[in-house]
DNA sequence: ATTATATTTAGTTATTTGGCTAATTATATA
DNA sequence: TATATAATTAGCCAAATAACTAAATATAAT
């Protein structure tokens, strides 16, 4: 039960929610990119995540400075719930907004979301390389 | 959105998760049976009973003394994740351990339950009648 | 009518949780 | 080597929640 438990209390959170709605159109996605989206403080979207992680709902691979983070579809327990809200959510508004947010934060330069997230202090723009 | 998070918000914790199973199993209960189960005080139950039903989960009917409650099958949107429930929990100890307990309150006379809850003073024994 | 029973509502308390800031860790770049 | 960046961990606070007791409501039985 606990298994179960665990699943449905990382799933029963906002931000949560809309940060797995996000990784099922987009395959991977790095923490900042999911701060740029919630607008919450990157330490908050740090927790969700490792409590995502830690129900078995996403897998992360750390590449550089940068950790990625993608749904685990190797959890086939979840494949059930995950096309469920699949289905319930598509035509959620909220939703529909986060996608189209998240299609110009991924198409961005991330020093463009450094300096947005941090300040114009952040990733000095080099004068011509 | 808000309906989803709600759905899966009632499902995660614990009691009201032994609810849904329970339900799974008996058709109806009424609330004194739940609160029987999980061994809280019945105004607890009352509240997550009545989370259950907000959620769209259980519904209610109301005869006598006694409300029953039961799984809310006309909502189709559950289907899905009840199956999950269903299928993942077969064969959880805690929940194969509530089935028994539940047989035993089922088969037993409500007047004991009763004086269980409340004390030998309540329901008092009729002489022979 | 009065008393008893089943459930809910109101009000209180303790725990959990989601947010924050600050400090830490790990990696990359100047 | 020193600095910057990405993410996590630690520690704090406020809001949400699950439990409790006591009181209220509604129905049934004496």
């Amino acid at each position: 039960m606990n298994n179960v438990l665990s699943i449905l209390k990382a799933l029963s959170d906002r931000n949560r929610l809309r940060t797995v709605y996000a990784l099922m159109a987009h395959d991977e996605l790095c923490a900042f990119q999911i701060i740029e989206l919630l607008q919450i403080r990157g330490a908050t979207v740090s927790r969700h995540l490792s409590q995502l992680v830690n129900a078995g709902i996403l897998k992360s691979r750390k590449h550089g400075r940068w950790i990625y983070f993608s749904l685990d579809k190797a959890n086939v327990i979840l494949h059930p719930v995950m096309a469920w809200i699949a289905n319930e959510l598509g035509d959620d508004g909220d939703l529909v907004n986060d996608r189209n947010t998240l299609k110009k934060i991924v198409a961005s330069d991330p020093e463009d979301i450094c300096r947005k997230q941090r300040g114009e202090a952040c990733c000095p723009r080099r004068q011509n390389n």
